[in-house]
DNA sequence: CCACCGTGTTTGCAATTGCAAGCACCGCGA
DNA sequence: TCGCGGTGCTTGCAATTGCAAACACGGTGG
């Protein structure tokens, strides 16, 4: 099951919650569901349906195809196996963001592909969770520098941002 | 709510069923759901969940989103966000660079969003969802401003990287 | 004629969703 | 010491999902 748990649609949403600093309340209403639900769902103990889900993803301002792939509903679709490719196609993006995206896909990958040479071709088949295997490199700093969110929402955790 | 007025959702099905000459227990075999409750779905009687959506839409070998849309489950114009999809598939990004990824391009696309209600208010497509929604809470200003400051410089592209 | 196989539909019922009400805990001010 | 408002969590319960079993109707052929 290349698919996530259901359970981790529960946190996504718990993550994206803390990241907007709005208390569970909060978005329960915002997204026009109980704050007991919206709880059960956050710790994995219920499976929302879409219109729940969809509810929720308006509530937290984002895309609901976000969640939808969180939970495991929208994964059969074929996947444009080019991110660059999906980048470019997408028209609601402005064209420098569109080359921030692409600048830092391509060091991501660069970065991958050192990693691999290092590692020689020993099959490994999936990074797993390595939370804080090692921080950005500079070079991305420049690139997330306007946005400044190096943890992003990856680890809620620890809080790698002090003062 | 005992009528749920998702018959669009059901015809379309039944459409695409009979489209692709196959039966209603055929699709429903397909889809790993029972007979008859697909057809109460066809017909409008049931309010089907995202999962079973998922798996009809896979039976009649259709893009969920398609479903999704139809259902009135992406009501919210989701522009073609394939790139969420495309990083989520590729395989050659470690998670955590996948994370950074995905939330670079949504701070983008809620930049963009912010820039377009800027500069025309009018052709906004009606993104209220209820009444009783606040316009804008302040709530999520503070989400917002780690990524950008809409007050302040919304410039966020500077020379990455390369020359 | 009647059994057989196909279509779609109706009927109860277990399991689940989603909610209202209430619980436990914490920080703050009188 | 209380009360007040905030956080999230637990508890019954109505409403709904989704299914197994059985139904009605039509064609085929022994």
């Amino acid at each position: 099951m290349a698919l996530p748990k259901v359970g981790s649609i529960g946190e996504y949403i718990r993550e994206q919650r803390q990241q907007a600093k709005i208390s569970l309340r909060q978005l329960a209403e915002a997204a026009g569901v109980s704050n007991p639900y919206l709880s059960q769902i956050e710790r994995g103990l219920r499976k929302p349906s879409a219109e729940i889900l969809n509810q929720i993803a308006k509530g937290l301002r984002i895309s609901s195809q976000v969640l939808y792939v969180q939970a495991g509903l929208i994964e059969d679709r074929e996947p444009p196996s080019d991110v660059i490719t999906a980048i470019r196609a997408d028209a609601l993006l402005s064209e420098r963001q569109r080359q921030v995206l692409i600048d830092i896909y391509e060091s991501f990958r660069k970065e991958k592909r050192a990693e691999d040479e290092q590692t020689s071709q020993n099959a490994r088949p999936r990074h797993d969770s390595d939370p804080d295997d090692e921080p950005l490199p500079e070079e991305y700093r420049a690139a997330l520098e306007p946005y400044a969110a190096p943890s992003g929402n990856g680890d809620v955790t620890q809080e790698t941002k002090e003062g």
